[in-house]
DNA sequence: GCGAGGTCCTCCGCCCCTCAG
DNA sequence: CTGAGGGGCGGAGGACCTCGC
């Protein structure tokens, strides 16, 4: 196993991060099945967990479907009315998406997908910061606005510790920073569907930098606001890494199930629902990854069938 | 492990069913990351496999951004502006959502969700059919129409074996009863947001049924055409059986790895790349069955914690 | 059967504004 | 800084029609 057992404990995220803790305690939404459950978890992973923008998931999901009509489309033999029939849409629709996807295909047009995790504007932030605006120890940290020596002293001293080499800028130049990073977010989307900066996504970027604790905003004494990068990344590195494992192993996983669904060779499902006393669980999983790791130890062999073993256990929820 | 290994022939799959393998030749998206991929298989799932309309399935995916939005209003304070800031969501919108997915956790109201693997209309027109029209051998399972006996003999001969005991309807049978089920599927729907019955729709649930093999369309020699039900269920009970299974699968499985995200104790994630010689594949896949079981009786133990555990594995794809 | 064309309605993702507490 | 109004644009789901092949 690649991963050790975590037993770290949950209350020791006292970051100023609000997003730490993504386990929603599912309010069961009514008249909803497994998939249902799925999309929700995306949505709430995408959404709060990474950032996203609500319409960013919505296309997303469009996207996916346009997707499966296409394949359709192609397994139909090319035949829009048909594909439409099946897929209640109207084959003057199937036709554009079909056009759509294959010039994703074919040229670069790109579709609305979400393409990472965390959106593009937020990832990019704090590096696009550090080479715009890099600090040298000696140098002042703080722009020279109408301050008076004292006055940059009482700011610069209610900074946070353990800043990255950054200079603390005006609400102008992180304005302009979120500018340029959402202009270069957008510059191989098809001009086409090209979503533009309004002041009400300025705001919304604004709070997502705010609330990841990626930014931190500073009342001078003028009134007028300072903005000081607080972090290297927009996420803590190691919990980005962790999600972005998820999903890999999410759809992993998905993928084998899929080819058990259709009884492919050689796939194998598991499943195991027990009991286990608390003290022994430790030793219980600690075991169970030995006897993974050693068992496909024993039968690999170089050259052989490439394989992949997903495997999750833990506590029962709800 | 419940389910055995499966080595069936794909080649075995001589279904009417023109949907019996969904294995999709993923075309690489580009510009997509394990989320879009994963966007994709539901797509593909519900919409070809399951039969769900286009639009359906975006409802189900808005559904579940609109409970992300929900979770962070709650989160927040209850505060409109700053969840709709958050999720670049109007204000005004965030409350309506509220509003929407309040009246559902309260009343009875729905929300537009998949609700299962395949839509109603689909799943239940065998079991209408069987109630409203059964067939009792001795008596004759065409309807009386303008047929001469001769005809009657003729059409009867052109049926598939193996029919359940139904009668063969002609074309306004057939019409009112998916008129029925589409009713009835809606009477839990607020009437806010309800499918109206189009001639699209209709001709759109008529091409599933026939595509699925559920139904049977039969021309007689005056032209117009009869139907002649010839499954019990809309799909093959036990590939449905396999396809929940890999839904319900999926999402525990996401669950268990959001915990590992969040390093809550006593989760173990597992991943293994290995190459096995194929001589001592089903050998290996048998071994593992074994190991797996016989460790969850080792420390099994009635009222200890309940715990859960997923496992796949199979040959690696692309 | 199929493609291609046009028209209509409605919802909703987004944008902006004002005003009262 | 919040809620509660207002008005407006464009995209797209959905339904309908005809015509030419």
């Amino acid at each position: 196993m690649s991963e050790p057992i975590s037993y770290s404990n949950p209350l020791s995220k006292k970051n100023t991060n609000h997003y730490d803790d993504l386990e929603f305690k599912v309010v069961e939404v009514p008249n909803s099945c497994a998939i249902d459950q799925i999309l929700i978890r995306l949505a709430i992973n995408i959404m709060q967990g990474g950032g996203h923008r609500y319409g960013a998931f919505l296309d997303a999901a469009m996207t996916a479907a346009k997707f499966a009509i296409y394949t359709t489309y192609l397994s139909e033999g090319k035949n829009f009315r048909k594909t439409g029939l099946l897929h209640h849409v109207e084959p003057k629709r199937v036709k554009t998406i079909v056009q759509e996807v294959e010039s994703a295909l074919t040229e670069g047009k790109l579709l609305k997908t979400l393409a990472s995790q965390e959106p593009y504007y937020l990832i990019y932030l704090p590096h696009l910061w550090l080479k715009k605006y890099p600090w040298t120890p000696p140098q002042p940290r703080l722009p020279m606005i109408g301050l008076t020596r004292e006055e940059k002293l009482e700011v610069e001293a209610s900074l946070p510790n353990d800043l990255p080499n950054a200079l603390v800028l005006t609400e102008f130049q992180f304005m302009e920073l979120i500018e340029l990073l959402h202009l270069e977010s957008q510059k191989d989307s098809s001009e086409a569907h090209r979503v533009p900066l309004s002041d009400a996504l300025i705001e919304h970027i604004k709070l997502r930098l705010l609330y990841s604790g990626t930014v931190v905003q500073i009342q001078s004494p003028r009134g007028f606001p300072f903005y000081c990068l607080a972090r290297t990344s927009y996420s803590p590195q190691d919990k980005r890494e962790r999600i972005y494992t998820m999903f890999e192993d999410v759809d992993g996983f998905f993928q084998l199930l899929q080819a058990w669904v259709n009884k492919e060779p050689g796939v194998l499902r598991g499943l195991e629902v027990f009991e286990v006393p608390i003290e022994r669980k430790e030793e219980a999983l600690q075991e169970l990854d030995k006897l993974i790791q050693a068992w496909a130890d024993k039968y690999h062999q170089e050259g052989g069938q490439p394989m992949v073993l997903h495997l999750a256990t833990g506590p029962v929820k709800r």
